[in-house]
DNA sequence: TTGAAAGCGCTAACAA
DNA sequence: TTGTTAGCGCTTTCAA
């Protein structure tokens, strides 16, 4: 059996009230009382029982996290930053993947609920609306939460957002810049909210500059590297094709290069191409749209932690500035 | 407020353990009354309190996960698993992010301790012996736990571990069947217990050859993506270099491979290299070791719930083989 | 089949 | 400064 403050108090011979005002520093026992009761804890190799505390207390010092995919690289990222916050200031971080199946999300948010976390950071959700029965789920809940990459006008709640839109058409305003008026656009498809978000700045970018971005450039079915490393050996074959290309992200450039090498075509000599996400481990100097993955999961655990202090603050939004991260990817025409 | 099972007895009339029962599903109440409590809770929107009813059943059906870092691959990719059985079995996941920091592996542990998960799976904790203060801590807590990756013959606990070894001396002799006698090895240094590992088996498959491993040819330094780029700009400025080379792992060999392409050297023919891990996102044809981390995730989730079921059965050791992915980074010569 | 009451380990209000 | 007592929301005897 473990030992407990009841242990703790026949022990000593104090009451247990004594013991926990000890063991938590509250003032109003005497320094040798307390000094004795925290020997006499140690010595017995005491854990507090969070679980009764946290009953006790309504709070659980914990955060949840809900990720569609921890084994991907910016989710993970997001998740050490998240983490890292949470801990340094005294909380935990329960986390749960959600697959993309929206069954297991309600699942994961009931069982959030359940196991009383202090609040959660939802990450990319991708509702379209305030209509969304996870979002409905969530807000039902009455926890604190913030929303990570789903700001819409129609959702009034915290989030942080990167400023995707602007990423994009920089990319391809630096595209332009370079001289490539042939410009192409891969995503996973219009069911994509990040990537036509995207795309709509790419537009802009061409709507600018007086360039027509044509329709059968833009290309669909690449939201990861296997999506990439297709497309980029049909590309490699097309008769006209694209001088440059914008990736939806970096696997998805990775994956068109991939394809590139392996088909003996030469990087940006044969095609010019732009990811997005900046990660780490990338094998190639990709020029890309940094998106600030580290500050974000930082910034929505902090904004977390805020709402949690204090719930009746105004709501926050951030939106953080993508930077573009030239490299040699990209050829000059 | 939230509503309690009390809120549901007072509605109903009911007494609260008959509620109990009821939403417990456990024999021994008419149906009628099931059905009545049911509907009542249903209606009142009643989420159980899991932290009531923990600190009642003495379980919390969490399992803790302790690993080195979630921002990278492996580890990512283990959590992904490890969530995955847990959730299936009815368990959420604690995460906590050790950032190498023995401190906070301990301060983890103890967290973990508090909150009364039901087991731990302790990832790569790289503890030398059964003297390791980490470990002494983690048998010290009563608390199941898996080591995944740390099989000492001293330690005498459940663990689940990839054949590196084997593996390694594997990947040396297929070198050596392609022709290479000059064959390097890349890792972090003596002081990474699994470099030292492969290190080893590399080291036999020479022995066993009759191939001399030049101690030139044995670089240290390169641990992550990073040391391979370096590694690899100082491998093609060598006048004497290995044909061959072992690197540590994927993303080392990635490293490797990123900076021969930075000054204009071809895979395989100027340098063949070997990886370990089988990354999916690997952007060249990489030939490499397989360690099945998915299944070595979900092999040490069940081990633990199985653990947790039953903490009398003997220990268990699972040593799973690694396997040769052969494409095409390796030269015949 | 249902209800009353004790207990899980802790905190906190109040009394002494 | 310390002790008593009543919760927190649930499960689980045991009695009715």
């Amino acid at each position: 059996m473990r030992v407990t403050i009841d242990d703790i108090a026949r022990i000593t011979g104090y009451a247990k009230s004594t013991v926990s005002a000890s063991l938590n520093n509250k003032p109003g026992v005497k320094p040798e009382t307390r000094q004795r009761i925290l020997e006499a804890a140690a010595e017995m190799n005491y854990t507090p029982n969070e679980l009764a505390r946290s009953l006790s207390n309504r709070s659980t010092r914990t955060i949840g996290m809900l990720v569609r995919d921890v084994g991907h690289p910016f989710f993970s990222r997001l998740c050490r930053a998240v983490e890292k916050v949470a801990d340094e200031r005294g909380y935990s971080l329960l986390l749960s993947n959600s697959d993309l199946s929206e069954e297991k999300m309600l699942r994961s948010i009931r069982m959030m609920k359940s196991k009383i976390v202090s609040g959660i950071v939802a990450v990319h959700l991708e509702v379209r609306d305030a209509e969304s029965p996870i979002l409905k789920e969530l807000q039902g809940c009455g926890i604190p939460y913030v929303l990570f990459g789903d700001r819409y006008e129609t959702i009034h709640a915290d989030c942080v957002e990167a400023d995707d839109y602007n990423g994009a058409m920089q990319a391809a305003e630096y595209l332009i810049e370079q001289g490539h008026t042939d410009i192409g656009f891969a995503y996973a498809g219009p069911s994509s909210v990040y990537g036509t978000r995207r795309l709509n700045g790419v537009k802009e970018a061409c709507r600018r500059k007086g360039i027509a971005l044509r329709e059968e450039f833009i290309f669909c079915g690449a939201g990861n590297m296997a999506g990439g490393e297709k497309l980029g050996m049909k590309l490699m074959n097309m008769e006209h094709r694209p001088t440059a290309l914008i990736a939806f992200n970096d696997p998805v450039a990775m994956g068109v290069i991939k394809s590139m090498y392996a088909m003996g075509k030469r990087l940006p000599e044969d095609l010019s191409v732009i990811g997005f996400d900046n990660l780490e481990m990338m094998p190639y100097p990709l020029t890309t749209v940094d998106i600030p993955y580290d500050t974000m999961g930082k910034k929505a655990a902090e904004m977390l932690l805020e709402r949690i202090r204090n719930p009746d603050e105004p709501v926050q939004r951030l939106f953080l500035p993508t930077k573009m991260i030239i490299r040699d990817s990209v050829a000059r025409r």
